[in-house]
DNA sequence: TGACCTTTGAAGTTT
DNA sequence: AAACTTCAAAGGTCA
């Protein structure tokens, strides 16, 4: 049995990361495939800044410690070169014998960023074998090993865990979330007195992903559902590496405090939407629309404006022409259902809920003008055809009108703009146009307007809709 | 970032 | 069955 004492010095918490906590105070026993059996003691010397009392304080009680364990490693301690690591000079982990000389002073401020750490890499010979202190300039990861080995690894890792996480292994919470190993203070949950849960969600993750990876004949899958954190640690290195996930290395050693939310965030599996088929409107509007928009006085316009002006070329568009871009619309639907069998326009209102907004007719009326204002006298050929015969103006609304006069026909019926009688008119206030009504003469309309507006002071406000009037 | 505007028509839901 | 609602396209606007 060997023993070795690892200290590591954290000055930088950004670095710090959970999977490196979870090992504080812990002893981890774990067997090599040379059936070794070494046992670690970790302690972590953690600076901050901030509170320098309180670390001058814990400093005089790590080294105690450190003696404490640095003895305790000598007199079990048969061979000085036990080590797992060599005792390179400048690092600061150092076999036992050599220890109790070890200073903490001497480690924090200046030994700088520390990198990652190796709590279990163990066997110290190639390909496996480690050398201690500083990240090696080259990768020292999984791709060091072979994926079973590291796997296994892994899983000797999870499984020696000493009693004391053992405690936490029952505790109700859900699977290792990244985003949940750094909320609230962001790394705060890694520090010495850090929860423990997150430390034991992490741990119970890597039991997973050493399963999934001892037997998975392909790394990708299972552990890539992990989404651990990039956070460079050995163990989110190896797992993301078996998961043959691209890594970064410079950031993982250096900047792994920056994790943005796309990392932290599983990727959003996107519904599939499978969108309507186009009506025949539409097939019109997106063949008109660029060349409307090629027209000087509809250069600038809004889409919505270019959209009533299409709609109005619609209602002017011969029955054959419009007859193609129905036969064009029947086309599409029949591709669609050949294409999408079994799709339904249901599923797309189910997918797409959206929260429509009421539309408030008051204050569109700036362009809402008859015909007679709009084109002059003059210009009489460019009036409506209501407008023409003296009847409501097709295109007029008035703001303060009364519900129920409205010159429109029914939904879908082609020469009237939808916006009149479709769903923002409304139900029983949309008052849709008839025959008789189209037939009533000014004096009868606005006599009906009359009646209208003292109706509407008895219909609640919300379902006052602005109606349209005859002129 | 997403709802809204605006048009017509198809297809869905509600009355 | 009629009435009502949602969504297709488009791109600027607005919260």
């Amino acid at each position: 049995m060997r023993h070795t004492l690892i200290a590591v010095n954290l000055t930088d918490l950004s670095n710090c990361n959970v999977l490196f906590m979870m090992f504080i105070s812990f002893y981890i026993r774990m067997k090599t495939l040379r059936t070794e059996l070494i046992e670690f003691k970790i302690i972590v010397f953690y600076r901050n800044d901030a509170d320098d009392v309180e670390t001058a304080q814990s400093s005089h009680q790590l080294t105690e410690d450190k003696k404490d364990v640095a003895l305790e490693t000598e007199l079990e301690t048969r061979t000085p070169s036990s080590s797992i690591i060599g005792s390179k000079p400048g690092a600061f982990v150092k076999p036992s014998p050599t220890f109790p000389t070890f200073s903490a002073a001497t480690l924090s401020p200046t030994y700088g960023p520390l990198p990652l750490f190796y709590p279990f890499f163990l066997p110290n010979q190639a390909p496996y074998g480690l050398p201690f202190g500083r990240m090696p300039s080259g990768p020292m990861d999984a791709r060091s090993m072979s994926p079973t080995y590291a796997a296994f690894v892994m899983q000797q890792a999870a499984q020696t865990m000493s009693p004391t996480f053992e405690m936490y292994r029952n505790f109700p919470f859900g699977p290792a979330s990244p985003s949940s190993l750094f909320q609230g203070s962001g790394v705060g949950a890694a520090t010495p007195k850090g929860n423990p849960l997150a430390a034991a969600t992490m741990m119970r993750s890597m039991q997973n992903a050493a399963a999934a990876a001892a037997t998975s004949p392909h790394p990708l899958n299972s552990i890539n559902q992990m989404r651990l954190p990039q956070m460079g640690s050995p163990i989110t290195s190896m797992a993301s590496n078996l998961a043959q996930q691209p890594s970064n290395n410079s950031r993982g050693s250096a900047n792994n405090s920056k994790i943005t939310k796309s990392e932290i965030k599983p990727p959003k599996v996107k519904e599939q939407h499978i969108k309507k088929p186009l009506n025949a409107f539409m097939w019109f509007m997106k063949e008109n629309r660029p060349k409307l928009m090629e027209e000087l006085d509809y250069k600038e316009r809004q889409s919505a404006e270019l959209n009533k002006e299409l709609g109005r070329r619609w209602h002017d568009l011969p029955k054959e022409e419009q007859q193609r871009y129905y036969e064009l619309a029947k086309t599409d639907r029949e591709q669609h259902m050949q294409k999408y069998p079994g799709w339904s326009a249901r599923e797309n209102y189910a997918i797409n809920k959206k929260k429509k907004r009421k539309r408030d007719k008051s204050a569109d009326n700036g362009e809402q003008k008859k015909c007679r204002a709009r084109f002059g006298v003059v210009n009489q050929d460019q009036w409506c055809k209501h407008c023409k015969r003296k009847k409501r103006c097709l295109w007029y609304r008035e703001a303060s009108s009364p519900v129920g006069v409205v010159s429109s026909t029914t939904p879908g019926t082609p020469g009237t703009p939808s916006s009149l009688s479709g769903p923002a008119a409304g139900g029983a206030l949309s008052g849709r146009d008839t025959d008789s009504e189209n037939d009533m003469d000014a004096t009868a309309a606005a006599a009906a307007a009359e009646r209208s507006r003292s109706m509407l002071n008895q219909v609640p406000k919300e379902q006052q809709t602005t109606p349209l009037i005859c002129q």
